[in-house]
DNA sequence: GTGACAATCTGTAACGTTTCAGTGTATTGA
DNA sequence: TCAATACACTGAAACGTTACAGATTGTCAC
């Protein structure tokens, strides 16, 4: 018996948390045996196996993070990486949800890296993978040229990308079709005759600024309507200006008589700017909006919403993570969703 | 030269990150006396603290949190634990925003722990307590006798909450001051005349629902005004019931003349339900909200704001809870955030 | 010159885990 | 009978950190 050998400290104490010293102590086994009782290893005896692992179901082992993290490096942390002021909101709870929702039933934790306006959105990468806290990363705001993917690339860190890039490189991504978006955006507009067609667009320098340009755009010249400029915000300025820039627009003798909004939040303030230039919505102009949560056919029931789904996107983007630490090919990581149809109010 | 002694493995090696050790073979100092210095304990000479720091510095030295978890317990994580379902969605994002921002100059991670509605609230909880996870935690959805808040004051674990409890016990919290909320509401809609209000009101059980519901009594006798019940629905609800409910509501006889809504998004489904009865926002009926994103007025102009700031919540929360961790009494942890003034169309 | 005492510094052990290199025992083949 | 082999298990070491209990100086009083 070599109890009396190994309990030196341990075991008899009140209510400690249960090691695998407290479990080898209770099979009689040895740490080594148990550790590898837990995990299946070949070598064990079937009995073995079984015995150690209901022993530790009993008593609710859980093996300790901070020791696996120090022997393996594994942190089992997915990191997901946010702008701290120009995320738009809705978009932010519903990407945790999803990612929490996949995330849930594995030993994984997330957790949330902020940055702010003022840094280079390569600092908290960087302090990501130096410091080893993640064992992948989620990102958005991406762009065509991204350094951030480049750098996690090129270091063999696991990441997904939320919108796609275009560097000739591979990896895991999920994206939103706003190509189609746009495009199936005009071609409703000139379906219910609206010929001059203004575009508000995403941010300038991300991958889908140009997705939902060209889609605009080869849409445009497919159904033969023409484009009013509208360059001077997009979805990432202030409500304010947005708003005051759309009705500048539609005070003007040549302003559109449609709109394609890329935000839901952003289209309260085109909508508020078609207004204060003393114009109907749905008898001057209409307007397709992109939206999140099925709210703004509340706010005007003119208005036209393609839903985007972001719960969704944090969901496959986290699927995406894991399959990739998982070892699965990135290629295989890739998944776009589609927009829906443009729908008018069901009221 | 003990040089040669030491680096039996480590040093040579081209570039991996730098530990204790490593900075111990650099200065020709111990390790111990390395750690030491750089936590400017007293027993270290000022010349050499001063000349580990300044090493420590240029390489970059950052210190293992797995290493310093194992050996201590210290996880330097908070963790926001939220309701995966429940949760009003731009209220999250902007929690997390504030906690980041306090957080952000510390070496703490945030942590998202999240639960469903099939859950026992506590289960995150009594995770988190029983595999050591955090080191703080905040919880949302405040109950008046909260079993999280009692466990987690049992076994010593800080925390702060959004929201007070009612149970006699002292514990850091931040709440908006909701009863002055629902009484400057009141007032507001008597004093443009309105007498006859409805409440929707925050979800039944959580503390702030009584709160809300005092407020809006007392200053309703305050102002004599009288209440029209309101009851089957709370913000909680979907938009589809809370707007069939408030169409219901609005068609009959006995209709009220002004609503005081305790959330935004459940504002546009009043709005909508009294649209739905063909009643007219600002001459029919006033609607007093609270809103936490300023967005409410693109909406209707017609409506009546009250700002609640979530980014606060989460930068008050965040400092409670490292506050607490740091010692500080929980009593001088406790915040609360008045309510503005009700705040008409300014466009 | 000795003992006491600061002032600095150091080695060892431990946190809980996994990996490496075994150890012992039974089984097999010859 | 002996070696070879498979099987089931084990101790020691290591990951990076900190706490504990010294160790090595130099200074000072006497």
């Amino acid at each position: 018996m070599d109890r009396d050998q190994t309990d030196k400290d341990d075991e008899a104490s009140a209510h400690e948390r249960p090691t695998l010293k407290t479990l080898a102590f209770m099979t009689g086994l040895g740490v080594t045996t148990v550790s590898r009782a837990l995990k299946d290893a070949p070598e064990i005896g079937a009995e073995t196996r079984r015995r150690v692992q209901l022993v530790a179901r009993q008593i609710g082992y859980r093996p300790n993070r901070a020791g696996v993290r120090l022997r393996t490096g594994k942190t089992n942390v997915i990191s997901l990486v946010l702008n701290t002021e120009r995320e738009i909101m809705s978009f932010v709870s519903d990407i945790i949800y999803g990612v929490s929702e996949v995330i849930a039933d594995t030993p994984y934790h997330l957790i949330v890296t902020p940055y702010s306006r003022s840094q280079d959105p390569l600092d908290p990468i960087r302090y990501l993978v130096e410091t080893g806290s993640a064992d992948g990363v989620i990102i958005s705001r991406t762009q065509p040229n991204d350094p951030r993917a480049r750098y996690m690339l090129e270091r063999g860190i696991p990441f997904a990308t939320h919108g796609r890039t275009d560097m000739g490189l591979i990896h895991p991504y999920h994206d939103f079709d706003n190509y189609a978006f746009a495009a199936e955006a005009v071609r409703h507009l000139a379906g219910i005759g609206r010929r001059r067609l203004a575009l508000l667009t995403p941010p300038v320098g991300l991958t889908y600024h140009g997705h939902t340009v060209n889609g605009f755009a080869d849409a445009l010249s497919e159904v033969g309507a023409s484009e009013v400029p509208f360059n001077t915000v997009s979805i990432d300025h202030s409500i304010e200006q947005i708003r005051m820039r759309t009705a500048q627009l539609m005070r003007r003798d040549d302003r559109p008589d449609g709109f394609v909004s890329s935000a839901a939040a952003a289209t309260l303030a085109v909508v508020a700017g078609i207004e204060d230039a003393g114009l109907k919505l749905g008898r001057d102009v209409d307007v397709v909006s992109k939206q999140s949560s099925d709210l703004l056919h509340l706010f005007r029931r003119e208005l036209l919403v393609v839903n985007e789904n972001f719960r969704l996107a944090g969901s496959e983007l986290a699927r995406s993570v894991l399959g990739l630490i998982g070892g699965a090919a990135p290629g295989s990581l890739q998944s776009m969703s589609l927009p829906g149809e443009v729908v008018a109010y069901r009221g």
